[in-house]
DNA sequence: ATATATTATCGTAATATTGCAATATATCAA
DNA sequence: TTGATATATTGCAATATTACGATAATATAT
């Protein structure tokens, strides 16, 4: 059906899997390793960087931005987006805790 | 287009990106839950657990063997399905190297 | 061989995602 | 104000994903 059921699972489920889906396309993991190379990030470089169109790459930086893995500040007419470091540090841990926990008891 | 022009990115970042589209599933994170927790893991045990559909769980089942991530070992007319360790570990090691190369420099 | 139990595959319907053209909005510069 | 530049939004087409019923395949037990 292209819906996922998601009430028959639990919040951390859900925001989990949910995380794991904004990470979950090449465009936007290539967007977020530009940023984090450039000392200023401007969408119209990453529109030439990336290889899609404006309105593809900005697109992305919503999603990027619905989970905040980013946030832009405007200067001038120019964005400065740029990885938000307080979630990109949560969303690793938040990671790590759910390979952590998961473990092994067959085979 | 709902296709994603795998094209004009790197197999690092192709393969990144398939890696969490694997996990963004509340389902199939459910799953490799449940299975961590049990002793034996029974397809039809998952079943009962999720509330999805044995179709749809032997699906979730393939696409999380797909990457490795789960190995089943045929035990009489049963699976026994289980987190394969050796991905499971090089999975987190490579989620946890893209977290920490990608740094900040703006903002 | 037949019946039962377990898992996989196929076909299909509904919804989601991706990407872009067209357009709207916002900001600066002259 | 007008023009140029940068980004966001809308609408749409194509493909992907999710879910399930029907059915196939596999294995055990009788």
């Amino acid at each position: 059906m292209g819906i996922t059921k998601t009430q028959i699972f639990n919040t951390e489920q859900n925001e989990l899997a949910n995380t794991f889906k904004v990470l979950s396309n090449p465009a936007r993991i290539a967007i977020l390793e530009f940023i984090s190379k450039q000392d200023a990030c401007i969408c119209n470089d990453i529109v030439e960087e990336i290889g899609l169109a404006q309105p593809t790459i900005s697109q992305h930086l919503k999603e990027l931005k619905s989970i905040n893995l980013i946030k832009g500040e405007i200067e001038g007419k120019k964005i400065c987006y740029c990885i938000n470091l307080k979630t990109w540090a949560a969303v690793q841990k938040r990671l790590n805790f759910f390979f952590n926990t998961t473990k092994v008891k067959c085979c």
